[in-house]
DNA sequence: GATTATCGGGG
DNA sequence: GTGTACGATAATC
């Protein structure tokens, strides 16, 4: 009776750990499998000692045969028909990999691309987070274990990208609820340091404080603070030996991504899952951070430490554990959703925590299959995933906005309209045309798009969206009588985290269908769901405005709308008192589990063109669909005109003043009143300088700094000013010391006006407006 | 308009 | 590790 907290296959023991958090089960009887499209057991074996004899080994691969048997079982791209094949089980997962290259020649087989820890997830059981009864086989409760948590980040001295081969660890920071720390290298006076004399002893105090906790979170851990940990502890001889038996950390580089694993322990990097759950424009942690708590973090600014650790500045050691702290809040927030995913999808919280939702419905959907005794269809080949990724289809229904600056906007959207659409029409991949249903039976099928749909069995996509919709309103209900109750208990925040976490698997199966690396990819399907998406949206889209409603724009599954009449100008509530009436009316006229219901209310909004539109509510929040473009690459100068336009529009109300914004900076700008800092264009090096087949700025600007003598790596930041001439773009780029001058024209029109002119645009203000201030500045200037 | 290149998070 | 797993947007053709 104890929590699992994680699951490795321990390669020295040749077992599944399944990691408690005071213990270990070791799993020795659940061996690798996967199957073979044939009965034939001795044919099978004779392929294979053909094999080894062709190659000349020495019955090598046969004795990694544990047992062939027969199974009965559903087989997707058979007619779904029940059928006998080959179950060949081996004894190590990593035979998997030999034997079915080898079988692949004789026979079509399936599921041999399973992950042997997630095969035992999906074939057992055992629910990971939950506290289970091993003896019995059952869960105990549906409590969150009291795990214990940590927060954990590191700071590096160094000038330009951090390298570990030279830039030293100064720094480590935790927060926990009873353990705030920074562990430094140097003495600062400050009450949360503690001090050790090198960046060895830092290195060996970090593992011995980690190794106290059951959760680490991180902020991008999995590819910043623990592969620059290990590196930096191997130039000193150290390993990490971090996990819960003293395995050492396994980091995996994946391309881009790495993952750092401990086994037993579960390392949450918070920064793949603030992106997914979070729906915001940039993910530094100081967004997630005021997104989450509406707290303005202060941000060190990586570009500082060195100077502040020279000098003893104290408040960088508060700045350090600061970044700790708020990882720590960020983790416990999300950290009961995670947990909610891994037992929904049953797979581990380390897994969950680094899969896509797309992913995730994967193992929904094989944990389903294999309760239905259905083989899964196998991933997709390479080049079958490159035309599925060629291939596209119409999308949602998106309404050309009618442009310009509205006031008093109502919002309605459609309670998960994809889900109900495959629910009703049953579309899923095995039963779009199926062999099943007489041609009689078919004659009275609808057809959608030239496709019928079996009328006989539910599909596996609708089957399991339908188990998620009933779990979500049985959870629900209790919910509701809990909340009559009064009773905002523990078990309450369990089930909300519950029901959310199902709302967000169920809201990704269309999106799952599309997917190019499905299983269960249905490009029909998902063509289907959108059409259908379409027809309601339109359709309610007529009503709406036949109720008395503008609407203003709409997009896939909501729109935006105004009160049509202007003569009869509505007070905020009279305005939800109509919103209301038409929500109840159209209600009625839906389907079953189709919802359309009330989002919200802004006081304005300004509507550039299909995606591109800007909000403000009555707490002066603004919500910015689509138009910002501030990435750390553009001109300060930029992102400020943006940011003050937008201000002026949205709370002011005055295209005037946005458009004096405008004017104001670039009569600044050609007086040459801009601050050369402010000018800056950021521009990593992403290759080597020699690799670079274009000219671009920043390749330009890295070999004049080369030629100065100054280093430049891969992965640097250049900064760099268009100075004014008549050479081209790249050749005119310098660094600040060197920039004389700058380009006012460049800045004019591909700093200032590119971010800002679609949304006066849409305001019916020509960009050579923007730009004629020059007249009446020669004037001001001249009179002045 | 379609294809290709770049960036993100961390310091 | 029985895993070939990104996705949005700007620049360029």
């Amino acid at each position: 009776m104890e929590s699992l907290i994680d699951l490795d296959y321990n390669s020295d023991d040749l077992c599944i750990y399944l990691y408690l958090i005071n213990s270990i089960i070791k799993e020795k009887d659940f061996k690798p499998y996967f199957y073979v499209n044939s009965t034939d057991k001795e044919q099978i074996l004779e392929f294979l000692k053909d094999y080894e004899k062709k190659h000349k080994l020495d019955s090598e691969i046969s004795k990694m045969i544990e047992n062939i048997e027969t199974v009965k079982k559903i087989v997707f791209d058979e007619n779904y028909q029940e059928k006998e094949l080959s179950k060949v089980t081996v004894k190590y997962p990593n035979n998997v990999k030999t034997v079915r290259e080898i079988l692949m020649e004789f026979e079509r087989l399936y599921e041999y691309d399973i992950p042997f820890v997630r095969r035992y997830l999906i074939d057992n059981s055992v629910i990971p987070t939950s506290t289970w009864d091993f003896e019995n086989n059952k869960k105990i409760d549906n409590k969150i274990p009291d795990f214990k948590t940590v927060s954990f980040d590191i700071e590096v001295y160094c000038n330009k990208e951090p390298n570990p081969k030279k830039d030293p660890i100064i720094m480590a920071s935790f927060s926990s609820k009873d353990f705030n720390t920074v562990v430094s290298t140097k003495k600062f006076d400050h009450e949360k340091l503690e001090y050790v004399k090198d960046e060895k002893e830092l290195i060996k105090r970090i593992i011995e404080i980690l190794k106290e906790y059951d959760i680490i979170y991180t902020y991008n851990g999995d590819n910043f603070d623990f592969p620059y940990l290990k590196k930096r502890a191997e130039s000193f001889g150290l390993e990490l030996k971090l996990g819960k038996n003293d395995e050492k950390i396994k980091i995996t580089k994946g391309g881009m991504n790495s993952k750092s694993y401990i086994p037993g322990r579960v390392h949450i990097d918070l920064y793949p899952i603030a992106r997914r759950l979070l729906n915001l424009t940039k993910y530094r942690l100081e967004n997630v951070t005021e997104a989450l708590f509406d707290v303005k973090k202060v941000d060190v600014g990586h570009e500082n430490i060195p100077k502040m650790w020279d000098n003893l500045d104290e408040t960088l050691v508060e700045y350090s554990h600061q970044d700790a702290y708020y990882t720590q809040r960020i983790g416990e927030q999300f950290l009961p959703l995670e947990i909610m995913f891994s037992r929904v999808v049953n797979q581990s919280l380390y897994d969950i925590n680094r899969m896509s939702s797309s992913q995730m419905v994967e193992y929904l959907l094989l944990k389903n299959s294999y309760k239905m005794g259905v083989i899964a269809p196998n991933r997709p080949s390479g080049k079958e995933y490159q035309k599925r990724i060629r291939s596209s289809y119409e999308g949602g229904y998106v309404k050309e906005p009618l442009k310009g600056i509205h006031e008093d906007i109502v919002s309605m959207d459609f309670l998960s309209l994809y889900p109900s659409i495959i629910m009703s029409h049953n579309l899923s991949p095995e039963t779009i045309d199926c062999t099943c249903c007489s041609d009689e039976e078919n004659g009275e099928n609808e057809e959608i798009l030239g496709h019928k749909f079996c009328k006989k069995s539910i599909g596996i996509i609708p089957k399991t969206l339908m188990d998620l919709i009933n779990r979500r309103k049985k959870v629900k209900k209790v919910l509701r009588e809990k909340a009559e109750k009064g009773e905002f208990d523990e078990e309450y925040q369990i089930l909300d985290y519950e029901q959310r976490s199902i709302k967000v698997l169920a809201n990704s199966h269309y999106g799952y269908l599309a997917f190019p690396m499905a299983r269960w990819y249905s490009r029909d399907c998902a063509e289907i769901t959108t059409h259908l998406g379409r027809q309601y949206i339109q359709k309610t889209i007529e009503e709406a405005e036949n109720f008395g409603f503008k609407v203003i724009y709409a997009d896939t599954d909501g729109f935006y709308s105004k009160w049509a009449d202007d003569k009869e100008k509505l007070s905020k509530y009279e305005l939800l008192e109509k919103t209301r009436e038409f929500l109840k009316n159209i209600n009625n006229t839906l389907p079953g589990e189709m919802e359309l219901e009330f989002e919200g209310y802004f006081k304005r909004g300004i509507f550039v063109t299909k995606k591109k539109y800007a909000l403000i509510d009555e707490n002066e929040k603004i919500t910015v669909k689509g138009l910002e473009v501030v990435r750390r690459d553009w001109s300060n100068v930029s992102k400020n005109t943006q940011k003050n336009v937008l201000n002026a529009l949205l709370k002011e109300g005055s295209v005037e003043n946005a458009k004096k914004v405008i004017q104001d900076t670039i009569k600044e700008l050609k007086d040459g009143k801009v601050n050369n800092e402010d000018l800056l264009i950021h521009t990593q090096l992403t290759k080597r300088i020699e690799d670079y087949k274009t000219t671009a700025p920043h390749v330009e600007v890295a070999k004049k700094i080369l030629k100065s003598g100054n280093r430049v790596n891969t992965g640097d930041v250049i900064s760099y000013i268009i100075t004014s001439g008549n050479k081209s773009i790249s050749e005119r780029a310098e660094i600040l010391e060197n920039a004389k001058n700058y380009d006012t024209n460049y800045y004019i029109e591909n700093q200032i006006l590119p971010p800002v002119i679609r949304l006066m645009e849409a305001l019916g203000i020509t960009k050579d407006e923007l730009k004629d201030s020059k007249k009446q500045y020669t004037l001001h200037h001249f009179l002045k």
